[in-house]
DNA sequence: TTGTAAGCGTTATCAA
DNA sequence: TTGATAACGCTTACAA
């Protein structure tokens, strides 16, 4: 029940002997080479020995800048997201910032108010990983003018910093695999338009299919109106219902292909054997289940850690490039094998 | 890109044409009332209108308050986590709280480090929902003197405010359940000792078995060291080594129930034909697995809800309740059957 | 019912 | 190299 006693500059002040403003700059990265040397030990010994710590509010309203980055991503609950978070964590600790994230479950208004109470909080960057193409919340918070880093999707809009992975090359990967083993008639569960993602996973589909001289049938594509299992499942009737045959689904992302695998199992079709799924993401678990999931692993924390890092360029005013690219790899597990009959 | 500016409280102030400490009165609940009811009128519609926004730090830096609650837990991946984290947001928001979780994956070092770099931005109230029985960390929050809560978990001090459910009353649903299939022996894979949940589960466990009537043999209980899949199935391992046989294991949590199903799986024994198996969480997905989990469900969410409630009166200085427990339920699914032969 | 003024802990400008 | 001082935007005695 010690209430401990805030320290304060001046308080170290006292103790050292020397005025609050040297202090000040003693202990700042920026302006301790202006102070005689021995003070500037001094007075880090005697931070260290009473404990000092800077008051984050008063610091703040001097400079007008709070330290800290407000991080939204639209679920938490999808695995993918934690080792991202973590990433941007990591890298903006270093430069003393604090992440603050939230969380909006897809829901546009709940985006708006966690929008609002961040900027309300004043925060010195913004993180998204939640932006649609066309995102009324990116634009709110680009007429903030704070700084704004979106990871894993962009919106569609130029000058927008972002940090992504190389779509086509991840759906040709996947395509590539189905296609050495066999495969011709290859179905798509593509993701919703509305996302980056969803969109350029589908544009590559259709372009690595007829490069690789594949049936280009239409109907062999069930577009998904999220990405979640009930999604998948829903689309993999559909394609069945359609009444095409095909030897293997491309999935856009891992839970599409999770309800996918179950949709089909109800069907009583045996994957790989009938037929064969890949997913996207190589989100934890998807090597647990029944069959362990052939996918695109993309670098859930690299993206969150260079995230964190070009924001911070930004932050301090310097131009970052304006997207990077990250290269995706192709994990070859048991639900993709070659095809039984001939075709 | 315009750069709206602040709005500041003097601005409001000029508009309107009163002074600043009047606009400041006016706006704020408590001391509205000592302004003109006109007055007050007029200030609202100029702050809205001009869309004035009180500076956090300005603020915090006069009443030392943030309005900002750290809540700390232990694995953000964990489905249970999320529903609770929502709770604890809609209940602290509804007082103008921002809540900023930080997660540790279980790591001490890293959980001091978040609480340090909380405490270091000044927060309100702090929420621990990955506290163990002995806890430095518990221990060092509460030498800083701010209120905290424990959720789900509680260490084992006096004088601690927390929110918990019923343990005993939901091992024992789960153990009279499986008594009522008629299993006789029924094994248990307890979670780690270290943590409330893990010692009272077991502790109910044995008073349960006694009271029922059961076999109590000691090597029917395996512990796990962590809660999660693979130390379920090492445990089932450990109870099958051991030699002894069972007909229904009763796991202190849905990851250790679901690591023990694979496991089962993988020695070919079918659930629950041959073995029954019941969880305890009731987290998200465990209703789609196979075979769906019969578990005992918490209430995440109002679990949440409850720790905001309580530590907002804490943080008003109020009294509330010490610790509230809250009433588990049985949900039967799939992964528990009557037992075959006599035995 | 409203205004005055002090001060929260910093940083930054200016002088010394 | 260091010190004095103002200012950031707000709340809150105290006065009027």
């Amino acid at each position: 029940m010690t209430t401990k006693k805030r320290i304060t500059l001046r308080e170290v002040a006292e103790a050292v002997g020397v005025h609050v403003s040297t202090v000040s700059r003693a202990l700042g990265p920026n302006t301790r080479h202006l102070i005689n040397s021995d003070v500037v030990e001094q007075v880090i010994r005697a931070s260290r020995q009473m404990d000092y710590r800077r008051h984050a509010a008063a610091y703040s309203l001097k400079t007008n800048r709070t330290k800290t980055v407000g991080v939204i991503v639209p679920d938490i609950t999808n695995a993918i997201f934690p080792p991202m978070i973590r990433g941007i964590e990591d890298s903006l600790s270093t430069a003393g910032y604090l992440a603050i994230v939230g969380n909006t479950d897809g829901d546009n208004e709940r985006e708006r108010t966690l929008l609002d109470t961040l900027v309300g909080r004043g925060i010195d960057g913004l993180i998204l990983a939640s932006v649609e193409r066309k995102d009324d919340v990116f634009d709110l918070a680009a007429s903030e003018s704070i700084p704004i880093v979106t990871v894993n999707r962009r919106p569609d809009r130029d000058s927008v910093h972002s940090i992504v992975h190389d779509e086509s090359e991840g759906v040709r990967r996947a395509l590539t695999h189905l296609v050495s083993l066999g495969h011709r008639r290859i179905a798509m569960i593509a993701g919703p338009q509305t996302l980056s993602t969803g969109a350029e996973r589908y544009a590559a589909f259709v372009q690595s299919r007829s490069s690789l001289n594949l049936d280009s049938d239409e109907s062999l594509v069930a577009f998904a109106q999220a990405y979640n299992e009930s999604a998948g499942e829903h689309c993999v009737e559909e394609l069945i219902a359609a009444g095409h045959t095909f030897t293997a689904i491309l999935c856009a992302n891992d839970r599409l292909a999770v309800g996918a695998l179950a949709a089909l199992s109800r069907r009583n079709l045996i994957c790989p054997k009938d037929v064969s799924v890949t997913g996207y993401n190589d989100m934890p678990m998807v090597d647990r289940i029944d069959p362990p999931l052939t996918t695109i692993r993309i670098q859930q924390y690299r993206m969150g850690f260079e995230a964190g890092s070009m924001l911070q360029k930004l932050m301090n005013g310097e131009s970052p490039a304006q997207v990077v690219v990250l290269p995706v790899e192709l994990v070859i597990r048991s639900s993709t094998a070659r095809v039984l009959d001939g075709r």
